[in-house]
DNA sequence: GAGAAGATCTCCT
DNA sequence: GGAGATCTTCTCA
């Protein structure tokens, strides 16, 4: 048996936001739960940096609930929105800097059956191609709000691929929000099914 | 303490 | 394609 795979370190996520966002995609995302080991690649996500960006929640200063995005680097900031969903981020660059990448889609690779029976779905891309989608699949609450990811003992691990995998990424505009949606600060894997349907029309009608 | 907004999803037409 | 559901969080008085 090989040594254990460790985690992306802590350096990757200091990185700048925008660098983080686009060089996550096609890593593995690994959720650990008491019903088994979930994974899916990720294939779609957004940058938000507070101190520029007016959409981000951290941008008018630090709340309770936006608190972990003045932390360290790696750790995961979990909120509620819509009275109905949560969406999963992943802290990035120096502490002094309130930033963060929101994971927006998942290609599921284990534990799919799992992530299934969690959404109360039958297709593949009906799982997690959107964040409260995403989230439900892989039973993240509020509770799973500052998790550290580069801690091999976490309830949450990113990990390189087994294999490097060519793909092309597109860059275009946030959905979502209404403040500063000029900015092309969201990313994912061109062709990939799993993105959010939104996204995919809006590509359409802006080729 | 009250009112409004929101990084979404799903159902209905 | 459009609108409602649902509830946490923030802002303002």
């Amino acid at each position: 048996m090989a040594s254990k795979k460790l985690p992306i370190n802590r350096g990757f996520y200091a990185q700048d936001t925008l660098i983080v966002a686009k060089d996550i995609l096609g890593k593995m995302f690994v959720r650990y739960t008491p019903n088994g080991v979930l994974v899916g690649r990720i294939v779609e996500t957004e940058a938000y940096r507070g101190t520029d960006d007016p959409s981000s929640h951290s941008y008018r200063g630090k709340t309770s609930r936006n608190e972990v995005m003045f932390g360290k680097p790696g750790i995961t900031y979990v909120y509620f929105t819509y009275g109905n969903h949560h969406c999963l981020n992943i802290v990035t660059e120096k502490p002094e800097i309130p930033a963060a990448v929101l994971i927006r889609a998942i290609e599921p690779t284990k534990g799919i059956e799992t992530m299934k029976r969690n959404r109360d779905v039958e297709k593949n891309i009906d799982i997690s191609s959107g964040p409260g989608k995403l989230t439900k699949a892989l039973q993240i609450t509020r509770n799973d709000n500052n998790l550290d990811v580069t801690d091999p003992s976490s309830k949450i691990n990113i990990f390189e691929p087994d294999e490097e995998e060519k793909f092309q990424i597109v860059q275009t505009t946030r959905v979502g929000i209404r403040l500063a949606q000029e900015f092309p600060w969201r990313f994912y894997i061109k062709g990939n099914p799993h993105v959010s349907k939104k996204q995919a029309r809006f590509d359409l009608k802006n080729k």
